[in-house]
DNA sequence: TTAATATTTGCATTCGAAGTCATTATTACG
DNA sequence: CGTAATAATGACTTCGAATGCAAATATTAA
């Protein structure tokens, strides 16, 4: 029927002896129209096959219905589960996302721009990091932003985030069941906020357990980097005890490194623990001791918190902290 | 600066001294303005923060500059990086992702409102399944459409798509280095495209090789599959010689089942490839034989036939195939 | 210097739906 | 049955940038 010519309310209007108002009361709920109104417009917007135009309730109404999703190559981590969770939690709210991807630093003023013209209603950031003279100039724009998985003391931000005090404490007192003498801290990227929380965690609480003996190494997230960081650690120190790696992939490298090329079995040897969750910690070769990030409840809250942003765009900033839940593979030792 | 107040060209235009039009002039590329006014422009418009609204643009220019990127969850093959990818090289044509998940097949009615409402300059589909009606719906709304990783027979779609044909029989290739008696083929599920194609290449490749001895099973794709199929086949069969998963995480699965439950030695004891090429292939761990897609080619291939089909849509329908990389690994025993 | 041409510029209109407001139809009730 | 109150309707304006067209200005040629 509505071959190659748009459609629009103008036409439906003539079609079916109406207002252009009519129509456009029709399709906006809760307004008043009566039935018969009612009936004579869709009959005609069927046959037609007239869809509202978004574009232009965007202007008029000035809601563009999208959301930005800011995703930086980092976020790697849970990346599919927590990008269709946010799609389908935001699309329940009838909002759309509109995707872009950060991994370049310089393309953070390109990104803004983008954002400002496209007149988002709101802003969901993974794992990118934002300077807070950034966070400032979503203010200035009215656009209530949600970090996810990010947990920026002291700052004016909407948060989202795992708790990683708790989780990593559970975590130690599992490898503390073994009385571990020398530990090694491998952690994520020193630019990474995420990875620089998780590590200063670890080691603060590791004080407050009484160990000692901690060594320090820095990955970049990746399996080959946990490979390399063991390997490079065993060329010159004999194997610590317990290794705290600051996410599951990175426990994986570990994990296949010692085993493979210096014949380390683990949880004998060594006792492993990883964080995240992801998919493949789970699988036997592997079975990490590792804290599972409750990712639809922190999508549904990331959700929920930037919905009452839009709303109320005035309400004062919140943190909001989840647990993890304790996953006890076979990468730790049993006492 | 500007604080809660939207500036628009008219603002831009007052404080520069000039009318609207050639503040849109200087915002549109290659339109002829004298290099005075545009300084004005400039500075005024870089004094008060003014950013063209991409909303009214879309209107009067009716082109969204957004394509409807529609991932179905089975899509997890290598999401992230076809994703990011579709993303980044969109960006580079100025273009955005407007995402859209679609797991549920009764969701699909909706998805179609929402794409004609945005008035999407375009479509690709990752690993989602449409009827050829569905494919009309686009054509009838001249919305262009390619379909990433498929290949429609008959079809008047534009597809991007790995060689599987070529990939599968060289990965046969390798198997029959050893001259395997007994093969199983794991398949994805019946309802996915792509897994119907690569099983049926499978078999009738075996065919072509002469191989009398084949038995089918069917997995959904995931790591749980692939150990639930082998655990039952060995319920009741001895072990076969080779397995032809239809994708990686299926065979990372059959390998764990293997060595974990049944002290099965891969490759030794059982040959075992995969399709893909993700990530976790290549762990020390799984070391599988596989093919590897060229997904930063596909995806390249894909925009730029998509972009060739918004700039001239009468062009012909088109099916670009791809050649996948033969990785050789640790899973398919050395004759 | 003037005519002829090319380049800039601004006015007015357009895109398509939504909302304002005044007007008309409907209902309720004394 | 008349009047007040309410519901439904349409004419008109708005959102913000882009563009056809004609007028104004600048540039070049003669």
């Amino acid at each position: 029927m509505a071959k190659n010519k748009k459609v629009t309310s103008y036409d439906v209007a003539r079609e079916a002896g109406v207002s252009q108002s009519a129509v456009s009361r029709v399709f906006r709920p809760g307004l008043s129209v009566s039935q018969k109104t009612r009936d004579k417009v869709m009959t005609a917007a069927n046959r037609m096959g007239y869809r509202p135009n978004a574009i232009a309730r965007m202007l008029i109404t000035k809601q563009s219905g999208m959301v930005a999703v800011i995703v930086s190559s980092r976020a790697n981590v849970n990346y599919p589960e927590v990008l269709s969770q946010v799609s389908k939690q935001l699309a329940a709210q009838n909002k759309r996302v509109l995707l872009f991807t950060l991994d370049d630093p310089d393309g953070v003023d390109e990104l803004f721009e983008q954002i400002w013209t496209f007149q988002v209603d709101g802003v969901i950031a993974l794992a990118a990091h934002f300077e807070s003279h950034r966070l400032a100039q979503f203010e200035e724009h009215d656009i209530p932003v949600v970090l996810y998985n990010r947990n920026v003391p002291d700052s004016m931000a909407n948060t989202v985030c795992c708790n990683h005090e708790l989780g990593i404490k559970q975590l130690i007192t599992e490898l503390e069941k073994n009385n571990p003498k020398k530990y090694l801290v491998l952690s994520g990227p020193k630019d990474s906020d995420v990875a620089n929380e998780r590590r200063e965690i670890a080691i603060s609480l590791l004080k407050q357990f009484d160990v000692e003996d901690v060594s320090i190494l820095y990955g970049d997230y990746s399996y080959q980097s946990g490979r390399d960081c063991l390997a490079k650690w065993l060329q010159k120190n004999p194997a610590p005890d317990a290794i705290i790696c600051s996410n599951d992939t990175m426990a994986i490298g570990v994990i296949d490194e010692a085993r493979e090329n210096h014949n380390i079995h683990i949880p004998n040897d060594i006792s492993v623990v990883g964080f995240d969750g992801i998919t493949s910690s789970a699988w036997l070769s592997y079975q990490i001791t590792t804290i599972k990030q409750p990712v639809e409840q922190l999508v549904k809250a990331a959700v929920a918190m930037l919905l009452e942003r839009i709303e109320t765009p005035d309400l004062p900033p919140e943190a909001r902290v989840l647990t993890g839940v304790l996953i006890k593979g076979n990468s730790v030792k049993r006492p």
